[in-house]
DNA sequence: TTCTCCATGTAAGTAGTTACATGATTGG
DNA sequence: CCAATCATGTAACTACTTACATGGAGAA
């Protein structure tokens, strides 16, 4: 009777929001921080984006929110309620393509590198390194956090997607130490597009 | 007198689109293809945008463009200007953080697989490594034309873009396959936080 | 008192997509 | 003659960001 169950069809970072609710976020704010702390490297949410997400989780009967002021400063706060739960479960294990983007200037630029002399090609193949560095620099950083939430909390993939964080900005920074090297070998023998032209 | 110059702000998508028609690209659908060979991985553009773009570098002075049918089929040509191979230089060149944007739903759902049973997280470690395969098997496919580009015309650098593609990729693949065995390891004692609630 | 953080919200703008629209050419 | 490919263009829409806007709380 009850038939296809018409799941309103709310944003990625609207999903993201109720995650972050479910795993104990409160308030908006506060999943803002999650998010900035945990998978900003590969999902960003703007707070007003935020806002009105939680506004159409309400709607649909995901999330309940209830005013909790901190004195005389205006608060909201939300639970998940049970077919917040259910919604965000199916979400989880929908199937299909998730869809992954990259979008790099950097790769972009050392594509067209040939353009250039050897030395600002290899700047950039610098840039491209140093950029994965510093990121991994960052994911590192937030190790330890994450290590605290799988002991207190029992959540252990947040400390699995941060591995693969590392994993693959780590590749970056090996493969570009490989090319800067092969790049050296070929200059030394003076064989640059620019320099002949 | 001159002072400075005032370098028109262009898309992003648009200088690719110039760097394109530098390397011997001439109509927006040849930009179009050669993206969709190249750069997709890392960069995308649709033809929605790039004839816009085209416009655009014209009216900045960076291209020439003219008609150019083949019998009754309309079809404009373009070719790079002086001051547009310098525009793209000073693009390639210009310092600054590239900007590095991953969107990633897969990973953002593995971040939140603790609430689902273990086998329904390992299906999305599977479904994050499947999809890096299938980018690693298309990039090997573009190998040999980057090869043959690289003999033909002397440009090495898009091997170069495509091996660190094709690094990053392999790194996903092979950490997957690590929390796999964990994964399993974990599941054979039987303590998935879904089986015990 | 002033700075940083907590906390929310909106308006305007950017960048990009998909879908609509058209039509020629080539090869089987 | 039909399908795939060549070729360009626009309108509507979506998603998202930045900047504007406001103000309380706590610490130095």
């Amino acid at each position: 009777m009850t038939g296809k169950v018409k799941t309103p069809d709310l944003s990625p970072s609207a999903y993201v929001a109720l995650g972050m609710i479910q795993l104990g976020r409160r308030s908006g704010y506060e999943i803002k921080q999650a998010v900035e702390l945990s998978i900003r490297f590969f999902w960003t949410i703007s707070h007003a984006q935020i806002y009105p997400s939680l506004e159409s989780l309400e709607r649909a009967g995901f999330v309940h929110g209830r005013d909790d002021p901190r004195g005389r400063m205006v608060r909201r706060v939300y639970t998940i309620t049970k077919s917040g739960k259910a919604a965000f479960e199916a979400w989880l294990r929908e199937e299909g393509a998730a869809p992954f983007e990259l979008r790099d200037l950097g790769l972009v630029k050392l594509f067209f590198a040939d353009l250039l002399d050897r030395e600002a090609a290899l700047l950039l193949v610098e840039t491209i390194s140093r950029r994965s560095a510093e990121t991994v620099a960052q994911l590192r950083a937030i190790g330890p956090i994450a290590d605290s939430v799988a002991e207190d909390e029992g959540y252990s993939f947040p400390k699995i997607t941060l591995r693969l964080g590392i994993a693959f900005h780590q590749a970056m920074i090996d493969e570009c130490s490989k090319i800067r090297g092969e790049l050296d070998g070929r200059g030394r023998r003076g064989s640059s597009r620019k320099t002949r032209s």
